[in-house]
DNA sequence: CTGAAAGCGCTAACAC
DNA sequence: GTGTTAGCGCTTTCAG
């Protein structure tokens, strides 16, 4: 394995000269770069990554912490890591993937103070989420994906899910939906603060009241039983309901299941629509899912592209920013079958 | 940031004598141990991970390299990881994973030589892949995760394709179906020499002559659509299956919806197992499939330990394991309703 | 525009 | 059982 020693020695110039080549931190006539490079080719030099973190203090790592529960990466985690290691390898970093779950706090605060990692991007923040105490303190410089409940002194990138629920909402009612039931996370993840749950929650009172509609709202365990007992429920609350939509994406199985078992046809009886859901998951259902997909790769970039901002600008400024999912239509949204039943026996379809 | 420097003066030793304490070393004294332990602890001494590093030429990471194509982690990988990092850090060390796609061999050529990674655990093994040369050549401990196809020189741990498959085929020839077809992964895939692919294929092969039954295989796409199709091929195939294996976990939910839009009830009218499948999976469709349930979490960890090894012994001893995967029945599959079709008319249920 | 040399914070001989 | 010290391979002053 070659050293920075070889090269200079190779290219009869000093090793900081190989260095200045190399980090272009200081002008080199085009004469003595030309030899170092072609040095450097020679050999096959590849600078240490120990050396120059140790002597640069900057291990040109980025840590992407994500959550690694039993359900696995969906395919929309796997756009977004995609897209972050796509950001920092254009920018010269290693991006490492830490499945640092829930309890290991004191892995994190190790990470963090053995000055492995240059920065972080951290997936699935809690509104409350100590994670972020613990980098803020080992100094670690931090970009957010969603939002903790101050989002005063952060930088993040987040889904705008006000935006997102909104046309969903506006989708279905276009099509002449009047009963929309919103399956949610499940009583557990809201009471523990989980934003997207809490925020797409708002949103949908909100679109739904802006349409003069009632909003019903039932939780769902994350599994396929929790979507189908959530539908169940649904029925119970609201008889007539004719659409879903569904913050679940695992649930949302169980609500095809279970409509189906009903023996209600999807999307003639029920339309359904799944929020911040990946095409990947989506083309899975049968009949292929009308979903409002979320921007995995493009949140990847941004959030690395900030988290550089960071390492090299004067850190004082953040960079907050929402993006909406885009709406894709498929195979599981349709005018409603049934009569609107705001008004029973009075609907436009029903006199024809 | 504290360094060994303020360690070592506020413990009124020598800098060495706290590396000693800290890495076991070489014997020390309980008094002086103490003494050190005590200054680490009101420091919060964090030993510098690159300084460490180039000292000791070890990095203490290690590289878990896996694909990141669109259809994302599914929960086997993601208890495969999980199973790794558990590992990794019970010895030690620190476990990246690193989403190098299949076109970046630069970049792993690059990951390797730059002397960040200790070791190495490559996933999804194709049997000639590329990877391995680059890292062999790179001169980084090697564990796989499947196998290449000259399987002499390397350690790995891989599924036990040809017991599960048997354990499949009987479980199903057990409860009565005589034709029962194998759902495979695409025809580009099975060229592309994709080893699992390959090897359930001739272990179904084989399991159907030892039952005297004639094995019926069908290609699917990876997708929801290509289930379909590959449903529909089968019947035209074989009108009288009552069972299907299938060892495309995307397609799975497209054979199901197959099934159920030709009005045929799982498991009464078609069994369906589903191989190499983690129970999230298997519990999200309606009804739970009967699955054979991968060794995630297990594979991950001895792959781990088998790296560890090697990074300690004198590297010459291969580690070379199989793991089949465990049946578990749930409410896929169930006594074929129709006759056994191998002998129309003739069948013993027919006579009753 | 280039070179010499002093570290970065730690490990591991080598002394005693 | 403990201390001294020479590096590990690089970056970055400080000189010129």
């Amino acid at each position: 394995m070659a050293t920075m020693h070889d090269v200079a020695r190779l290219a009869r110039v000093s090793v900081s000269t190989v260095s200045y080549v190399l980090t272009g931190t200081r002008p080199i006539s085009q004469a003595t770069r030309d030899k170092v490079l072609a040095a450097v080719a020679e050999l096959d030099y590849q600078p240490n990554a120990m050396a120059r973190g140790l002597a640069s203090r900057r291990s040109r790592i980025l840590g992407l912490l994500m959550p690694m529960d039993e359900r696995g990466l969906g395919a929309t985690e796997t756009a977004f890591v995609t897209g972050a290691a796509a950001a920092a390898s254009a920018g010269g970093y290693h991006l490492v993937l830490s499945p640092v779950g829930g309890g290991d706090l004191d892995d994190l605060r190790r990470l963090a103070s053995q000055r492995m990692l240059d920065g972080v991007v951290l997936m699935e923040v809690q509104l409350a989420d100590e994670r972020v105490t613990v980098l803020q303190e080992a100094g670690t410089p931090l970009v957010l994906i969603g939002r903790t409940g101050d989002t005063s002194t952060l930088s993040y990138v987040d889904i705008d899910f006000e935006q997102t629920v909104r046309e969903a909402v506006a989708h279905l009612v276009g099509l002449g939906h009047r009963s929309i039931v919103y399956v949610n996370h499940s009583a557990a993840t809201l009471a523990s603060g989980y934003g997207p749950a809490l925020r797409t929650r708002d949103a949908f009172v909100a679109a739904m009241a802006g349409h003069g509609l009632e909003p019903v709202m039932i939780p769902a365990e994350d599994s396929a039983a929790g979507g189908r007992a959530a539908l169940a429920a649904a029925f119970a609350r609201a008889p007539e309901l004719t659409a879903v939509l569904a913050m679940n994406e695992t649930a949302i199985f169980g609500i095809l299941g279970e409509l189906t078992g009903r023996g209600l046809s999807v999307p003639h009886d029920v339309s359904v629509v799944s929020m911040v859901t990946s095409p990947q998951v989506a083309e899975l259902a049968t009949p292929a899912l009308t979903a409002m997909t979320s921007p995995g790769s493009a949140m990847g970039r941004i959030a690395i592209e900030a988290l550089l901002r960071h390492l090299d600008g004067p850190g004082d400024e953040r960079h907050q920013q929402l993006l909406p999912c885009a709406l894709e239509v498929r195979g599981s949204t349709a005018v409603p079958r049934r009569p609107a039943q705001d008004a029973p026996g009075r609907s436009p379809t029903d006199g024809g």
